[in-house]
DNA sequence: CTGTTAGCGCGTTCAA
DNA sequence: TTGAACGCGCTAACAG
């Protein structure tokens, strides 16, 4: 088994020429030191029958870089979410060279600790640290000493480092307005609301879509017609809130805080023998993977994760390529807003006698 | 940024001791070598005030192993089962002190070289190769001279390395006897069969299920009562193959061959306003996150991604271990496979008059 | 019991 | 143009 590696020595030997003219050769600056072509022909023969592979962790050694990022998140339960920024982030990572270490903590600060040090003896370039509840929370310390990403974190103050976060705000008014602009004006809150405060979740999405929300529709000259603020965003819940609204009427339109609660709202409204969206229409959050699968397909703010994970990785390459180019500058910072689109599909009608 | 990491020769420097005194000491092995009690505390202290930690990757160097595993998959368009497994193999990788590369190559046979190649390059110690399909697929070269373990993927003949698969043979036979066992006996098949040879997928994984079924069924005497082979099974599709059933009748049961079409069966059945399991008893395989979601709760059988990677992880780190203990006896192999367990809900109702 | 020495594989001076 | 020598940080022989 593991037989062994080629090193630029034997490549060296087999091309009858020094280790240093093997290395200048093969790092693509032949020319450029003015190396006999005979001789770079020699070399890269040589390499290329050997099957030479430069041993990337001596290159770590050598030049304190190791072309490795790590990711570090907490991902809680929802795991879906996780994969997807992760995935982003790796394929950006791989487009720039890197690869990524990656890790849970599971919310535990201990381990989290654990996990940097690893990371960072390991001579990561960079960490993104990701969580997977967007709720405020303190930095752990050493971030300082490394380049570092922050997805899907609101941090209270600055950070002091680039922070990738989805656009709740606008996507709380694009929910809103896709209702308004068809017309509907009896609209109910199944997650948070009817009031700014009335907020069950340490989540600050719930906050910020809320608050885009109640701006769009009182710009409009309007008020949620009811609000139900919940604390887990479950089937279950969207159904008994559903359940309460149906009880004393029908509704025009409900916006749903997630997709969960949304499909515990469509069972609701479905068992009653009421349609979507003849009788009520139906906005939500997420883009979760039932959205388009639900009957009808739900109209639904989409939460771009494999978007956030990409832009978290490029924006760390992006600092370490800074730090490296100019060492005592500050690096980069700013709040990155990833826009949210709206994915429109059936589950919304324009009130009849509007357009 | 990025103040210097703080060096054995410092904590030697700082301890008065010589490096290899401090190494010693600091790796666990100073009483051992009988190494004055005064002087390891030296050290000791002199680490704890530096805040020293080894440099992983001069480790690496010297010693060949970096504690590092690979985990490179496809993950095509499934990603929440990749999620599951990355993080099954994470948290065991941890828990026998690794760390691990996430790569992923989307199918691409070009891009998974070169991730191997660069995992390779980085010194790991190990390599898990996942696929999210099942499907008999050739294997990598190279996979021979690193300790590797492949996960949920079949190969054509022995690898010579071990293999984690889930037991969809036994699942077959389970969600069959779920049925069957409530006295059922008109059950119809949505997704493969009715005849063995009925499958319309590259996925094992339908073969094996229906093989399971069949061979349930026929142990008491019955057949399915219909079959569908189908190429995606996706909701639409399970949705369209059960109104075809119910259009001639209303059948006792429906084996769905994933989740997916399980929701799509739900939603014929209820817009016709018939009862689950009242009038038509459903099981299914997979136990996506809607399965509990949904309305009656989905009886399925369970994929265990998580235990999957898991399982993998540990493993490799035996291989790992097996490897550097005996260096020249071959190392473990096999095909392990994991059970997937049946997760009863309320989908299934046992006939009047039967016990 | 402790210190010195020699690499692991590579990149980078500095001379020749 | 090329080759010899040094060191990244650490461990393992080998002396002392």
């Amino acid at each position: 088994m593991a037989r062994k590696r080629v090193t630029l020595a034997q490549v060296a030997a087999e091309a009858e020429v020094a280790v240093s003219t093997a290395s200048l050769v093969l790092s693509g600056r032949g020319t450029d030191m003015r190396i006999s072509e005979k001789a770079q022909a020699r070399v890269r023969d040589a390499a290329a029958r050997l099957g030479y592979r430069p041993n990337a962790v001596s290159v770590g050694l050598r030049k304190g870089s190791t072309s490795t990022l790590a990711f570090v998140s907490d991902s809680v339960a929802s795991s879906r979410l996780a994969g997807e920024m992760i995935k982003g982030a790796i394929e950006a990572a791989r487009d720039r060279g890197y690869m990524v270490f990656v890790g849970e903590t599971g919310g535990n600060v201990t381990l989290e600790r654990q996990l940097l040090d690893a990371m960072v003896d390991r001579q990561v370039d960079g960490i993104i640290l990701a969580s997977m509840l967007t709720h405020g929370r303190s930095l752990p310390t050493g971030l300082d000493s490394t380049p570092a990403v922050l997805l899907n974190i609101s941090i209270d103050g600055d950070p002091g480092i680039p922070v990738v976060v989805p656009d709740e705000l606008q996507a709380g008014r694009d929910a809103a307005t896709a209702l308004v602009s068809a017309g509907l004006t009896d609209i109910h809150l199944i997650g948070a609301g009817p009031g700014l405060r009335d907020v069950r979740t340490i989540s600050t999405a719930a906050h910020l879509r809320l608050q885009g929300i109640l701006e769009v529709l009182s710009a409009h000259g309007l008020a949620p017609a009811s609000g139900r603020a919940i604390n887990q965003w479950l089937p279950p819940e969207g159904f008994r809130a559903a359940d309460a609204i149906l009880a004393s009427g029908t509704p025009e339109a409900i916006v749903c805080f997630n997709d969960r609660l949304a499909m515990g709202v469509y069972q609701a409204i479905q068992s009653r023998g009421l349609s979507i969206p003849d009788d009520v229409s139906v906005v939500s959050f997420d883009d979760s993977s039932i959205a388009a699968w639900m009957r009808p397909g739900l109209t639904t703010v989409a939460l771009p994760h494999r978007v956030m994970g990409k832009r978290a990785a490029d924006l760390l390459v992006d600092a370490i390529e800074h730090d490296r180019a100019h060492p005592d500058e500050p690096g980069p910072t700013g709040v990155h807003l990833v826009p949210m689109p709206l994915r429109e599909r059936d589950s919304i009608r324009a009130r009849p006698g509007r357009d």
